[in-house]
DNA sequence: GCTACAGCACAAAACGTTTTAGTAAAAGGT
DNA sequence: ACCTTTTACTAAAACGTTTTGTGCTGTAGC
């Protein structure tokens, strides 16, 4: 049995098909009477207006698109860790669906083949842009509305983004390493031209200089992970320098591999050197011992971009960004 | 500027609307010279078909959607490990692109509220069935193509599956396990009703039997996580009755809080106890030995249950399941 | 008794495609 | 020369909604 249509409803009814699409949005003018009736016919049917012939006609799909770039580069690597993703994902999820919309998942807008369904979605959440990220260009272009995660750092004039405050968070973190005695730190950055390293690095070295303490930056790729770490702690702590007395690793797997190399080398963690990580992860938590992290709130972040992305499709115009505060987790690699 | 319609196609290359729907589509009878114009006009407007009006008419979304349960328990669990739906997203969402595509996040399907879109989908991905699962019996009723990730345990008609061989994979670790001289193996499962614990466990009772070993279950909620795996280890290490001589869990958090309590009660792994995961993940990759575990193949079933779904949709009843081989990573946790 | 207006319901147009059912001209067969 | 088939193309119907515009009825205001 096919599904029941608007005319079934109307015809059982006996009303025509106008009153029932009015009757169930509550659009034009029926009697308390006839709505009641509609309604209890179109629940004895189980009808459901057809998702496409809606969207045809108002011109509305009823999807949102969630592009995270790093998932069509399975296997390899998530900027901000595993988790980070399905926590985000989810939450996303959750909320479209609590506004009735879907969340579609699409790998690469870059790819050369189309992307069939992905031109009909409503909006796009765009994870971690890069500079001028060629495919938020083209969003705003073809004025599909749109939010990031984390701003793009080419585009100044684009507020429509949702994250931490980088500046901040970076400062929280590493006047926590300073309180517990470090004056040496050196900052390990991914290499992912994003919002996030470059205001990151940026917030650090201007930290650096207010406190009057070197800044040694190294820049490791995200994709590295442990490997990454392992190599960039080797240079740090043998290296000709003097050694550092703590490392802040943007990547909760870079400081998984520096705790590795540092426990090889005979590093004490947190005897001889602090150790702190500025996206939590598994690695984080797991290591033993634990590492003192970021927790960039991917739920909160999924929910909050979600929800700008419906406030600009509904037309409400307040200015963003959305900032989402991260919470420091303080663990044992930073123990006094 | 908006969009550019068949219209405006046909308008610009002279010809009908109908000559040009044939042309792209390869339907119709159109001369050679025709067919070119079309599609060289259509390329310089940028014409896509609208994927609603296409949908609307041809009774086909082009959306796929995936409804793995946990993802609406946001922040509690999932089951095979965090990593493992990543893995399995990205490869079915790039799987469903390949062939013109997308796929859907549909947290869950038993909530109240309508999920709206999600009726519009031409087909369903199910991860991890409950015995008798009310979504699966849902979709079934409605006619929708589905597809689940593991078989239903209560439902032994339905073959529309992909995912491991469970008996054929336990066995192998055990296998591998008694190899390495293990006498006594305890099993740690889960308490999700699903095929993977009911199919283990039953490979597992069967397996001790031919082999005359003891059998001795725990059955831990997987939402318990590295907890869970603490208690449990703490119970099969210190009570009255002989200590197993290895444990084999189900879920690698499981494994992971084994083996941190098998650490404080100074049990040596793999030297007292040997140690094995029935699913990889990052806690057993990482773990201070690093614990030996069966690699479900995320990426491969992601992409072969898309790819039976599709099968499914265009009317290929190539009967299922389609088994996806484990791969085994033997770790240091079950060294001799 | 006429006008104005609110209340209620409906027919028809529109959304952008694909598919069906054609038509006219050209080609082929006798 | 006539019928049939093929080729090349098209108008219109259909998909299932929402929205626009219109008509009818009854009541209030004068």
């Amino acid at each position: 049995m096919a599904r029941a249509t608007i005319r079934d409803v109307a015809r059982e009814a006996g009303v025509s098909v106008t009153t029932v699409s009015h009757a169930l949005n509550g659009k034009g003018t029926a009697s308390e009477a006839t709505r009641q009736r509609v309604l209890a016919v179109a629940d004895r049917l189980a009808y459901r207006a057809h998702p496409m012939a809606r969207g045809l006609r108002r011109g509305r799909t009823g999807v949102l698109a969630l592009d995270m770039r790093p998932l069509d580069a399975i296997g390899s690597y998530l900027p901000v860790g595993v988790d980070y993703f399905v926590r985000f994902a989810g939450a996303a999820a959750v909320t479209a669906l609590d506004h009735g919309l879907g969340l579609m998942l699409v790998p690469d807008m870059t790819r050369a083949d189309v992307p069939q369904a992905a031109h009909g979605v409503d909006g796009y959440v765009i994870g971690d842009p890069l500079r001028d990220d060629t495919v938020l260009t083209r969003l705003l272009s073809a004025a599909v509305p749109v939010v990031t995660v984390g701003r793009d750092p080419g585009r100044p004039g684009f507020t429509d983004w949702v994250g931490p405050d980088d500046t901040v968070e970076t400062e929280r973190m590493l006047d926590l390493l300073a309180a517990r005695g470090a004056r040496d730190i050196a900052l390990l950055a991914g290499t992912d031209d994003n919002a996030w390293n470059v205001d990151s690095e940026r917030a650090y070295r201007a930290w650096a200089r207010r406190r009057r303490m070197p800044a040694r930056v190294l820049h490791v790729p995200e994709a590295a992970g442990e490997e990454g770490g392992l190599d960039a702690a080797r240079r740090l702590l043998t290296g000709k320098r003097r050694r550092p007395d703590a490392i802040y690793c943007q990547t909760g797997r870079h400081a998984a591999g520096v705790l590795a190399e540092a426990r090889r080398l005979e590093v004490a963690v947190p005897g001889d050197l602090l150790l702190a990580a500025g996206s939590d992860a598994q690695q984080t938590r797991l290591a033993q011992p634990a590492i003192t992290a970021l927790d960039l709130a991917p739920e909160e972040t999924g929910r909050a971009a979600v929800e700008l992305l419906i406030a600009r499709l509904n037309g409400d115009e307040t200015p963003g960004p959305v900032v989402v505060p991260a919470q420091l987790h303080v663990r044992a690699s930073t123990a006094r």
